[in-house]
RNA sequence: GGCCCGCUAGCUCAAUUGGCAGAGCAGCUGACUCUUAAUCAGCGGGUUCGGGGUUCGAGUCCCUGGCGGGUCACCA
């Protein structure tokens, strides 16, 4: 292979030819910064305060001649003659600096402060802190020192960036433009430690699990595929959790939780991203109502936590998170909301033919179970805004799941939904280890007839079944969706920090 | 993957039936010692996403590619 590290340097990427104007500006304030003797990348910074631990100071009083070093981004800047005004941040807060020609070192004014320093720097500033006449707390400069140069202009200071491809691309300059986005990855951050929280408090081993799995399942979604190369070894990124942690059970856990990364090879959409954040746990000697119960619980505590109420606002709903939610039968919701009554037609074909005459057009390739799924997800789900659970699903689509006593039809399965979107699926969990494998053999038939989403057979996982698993109840949620709820939004990539886009081809590639 | 919409200065957005590419912010120059998106005066800044075509003339119309958004399919 050819040393190419010479094929290109640094000052060729900053040549100023290939630059705005705004960048040939920046470029040249940095080099006379140089010149005048002015490191504008030190290693070392001057700070005594986060700017919030400052304010804190003037609002305990305390704050009356006080001198402090502050940190942080410039933000805005008014000079106003031989005073300037200015707007720090840094990640607590905001603060006003007041910059005065005759507070600095000589010359420092006129030809550092107002010649060199852009908008996006990032500076220290030492001096006392001072009230001014119109009330505003502020750092009243006395020195200032360079932390950073910014080479790159920021955006416009009132409208921040728009443009959802910068956004999400460059979301750096997301964050720093738009305060708002920090918020809802602060709240995001704020839902997830509740969570945790709910279940260290309530007796939960937190555990971790392999991501990189010789065979996947616990879903029914198709998986990344990756490759071991001194195993000589094809992996697949987990579609979940599922059957790891119910070994976990057989092994003598009663209660564990995990929560991590999940990978779904499917297409992207506002509630779908290849990876999300996922959510599962088990909990011995419970059944699907046990956890039903649970999950209000989990998410109302959730809600406490992070909004200090019951009740979300998201769009233009209000939403009332106190248990219990309604329950309604998928057999029944169904009917509701189309007329058919699915135990009328047994079989695939008769149901999808009923399906036609209220104009759905079902997958040919469906299974009952499928249609049965297809009938919720187009007619029930968009319409379930308050939390609502749907209980007791085909078992033709829940290989996984404990028959129903009562229907052999059907599994004790629920899944919950909000603002017209699932968000979590739930079940009394199969441990009759010959049921599974049956069970496995029906999903495999499948496979090998066109289902790509079929789960496939894991004999380790029947041979744990076969040690004996407690019954037990098992859950799953995708906390992105969760996120969206608590913060209002409206598509699962604004609660991801750099959600899945195509990339970017250059032009040599598209030749 | 199908269909629809979008892409113009660093950012946010204009541009009549096809007729000289503009504004605000940002940048540069100047004024200003209590501003809060400071204000005032002046100046510069464009591969109108890339490629091709129609036309005297294309940001605008046509073809093609890229990326983004929406929607359908898919996603138990």
């Amino acid at each position: 292979m050819a040393d190419t590290s010479h094929d290109r340097n640094a000052a060729d990427y900053f040549d100023p030819a290939t630059l705005s104007d705004q960048e040939q500006a920046r470029l040249a304030h940095l080099n006379a910064l140089r010149e005048a003797g002015i490191d504008p990348y030190p290693a070392r910074v001057t700070r005594t305060h986060a700017i919030a631990d400052a304010r804190a100071l003037y609002e305990a009083g305390q704050s009356e001649g006080v001198q402090v070093s502050v940190t942080g981004r410039l933000k805005r800047i008014r000079i106003m003659g031989k005073m300037s005004f200015a707007d720090l941040e840094d990640g607590s807060g905001q603060i006003q600096i007041v910059v005065k020609r005759d507070n600095l070192p000589d010359g420092w004014y006129n030809a550092i402060w107002k010649k060199l320093i852009d908008l996006g720097d990032f500076v220290g500033v030492t001096g006392p802190l001072v009230v001014t006449r119109t009330g505003e707390l502020s750092v009243d400069a006395h020195e200032i020192q360079f932390l950073s140069k910014a080479l790159k202009p920021m955006p416009d200071k009132w409208h921040g960036v728009k443009d959802p491809e910068t956004r999400y691309r460059r979301r750096y300059v997301d964050l720093m433009a738009n305060p708002e986005v920090r918020e809802i990855f602060r709240t995001r951050a704020a839902v997830i430690r509740a969570l945790r929280d709910y279940f260290d408090g309530a007796g939960f081993l937190e555990v971790e699990t392999p991501i990189l799995q010789p065979i996947y399942g616990g879903a029914a979604a198709r998986p990344f595929v990756t490759h071991h190369n001194q195993l000589h070894q094809d992996l697949y990124l987990r579609i979940s959790f599922e059957l790891y942690l119910k070994r976990l059970l057989v092994g003598g856990f009663d209660k564990v939780y995990e929560i991590g990364r999940d990978f779904r090879n499917e297409g992207v959409s506002f509630k779908h991203n290849p990876e999300f954040t996922q959510l599962e746990f088990y909990e011995a000697y419970a059944d699907y109502q046990d956890v039903m119960r649970r999950t209000e619980e989990m998410v109302a505590y959730a809600a406490q936590q992070v909004t200090g109420g019951l009740t979300l606002r998201w769009g233009e709903y209000t939403l009332d998170l106190t248990p219990p939610w309604k329950r309604i039968p998928l057999r029944q919701a169904i009917l509701d909301a189309t007329g058919i009554d699915y135990e009328a037609y047994p079989d695939a074909e008769s149901l999808a033919a009923a399906m036609k005459e209220i104009g759905h057009e079902p997958d040919p390739r469906s299974n009952w179970g499928k249609l049965v799924d297809s009938l919720m997800a187009k007619h029930v789900e968009p319409n379930l805004i308050q939390p609502t659970f749907l209980i007791d699903y085909p078992l033709d689509v829940s290989p996984l799941a404990k028959g129903s006593p009562e229907d052999p039809r059907l599994v004790e399965r629920f899944e919950g939904f909000m603002v017209g979107m699932e968000f979590c699926n739930a079940f009394s969990e199969l441990n009759d280890p010959i049921d599974q494998l049956q069970r496995f053999l029906d999903e495999s038939y499948r496979a090998r007839h066109g289902d790509d989403e079929a789960h496939p057979i894991d004999e380790d996982y029947i041979e744990a079944l076969s040690y004996g698993m407690p019954p037990a109840g098992g859950f799953g949620m995708g906390v992105d969706r969760l996120a969206m709820l608590f913060t209002d939004t409206d598509t699962i990539r604004e609660v991801l920090l750099f959600p899945h886009l195509r990339s970017q081809k250059s032009d040599e590639e598209k030749r």
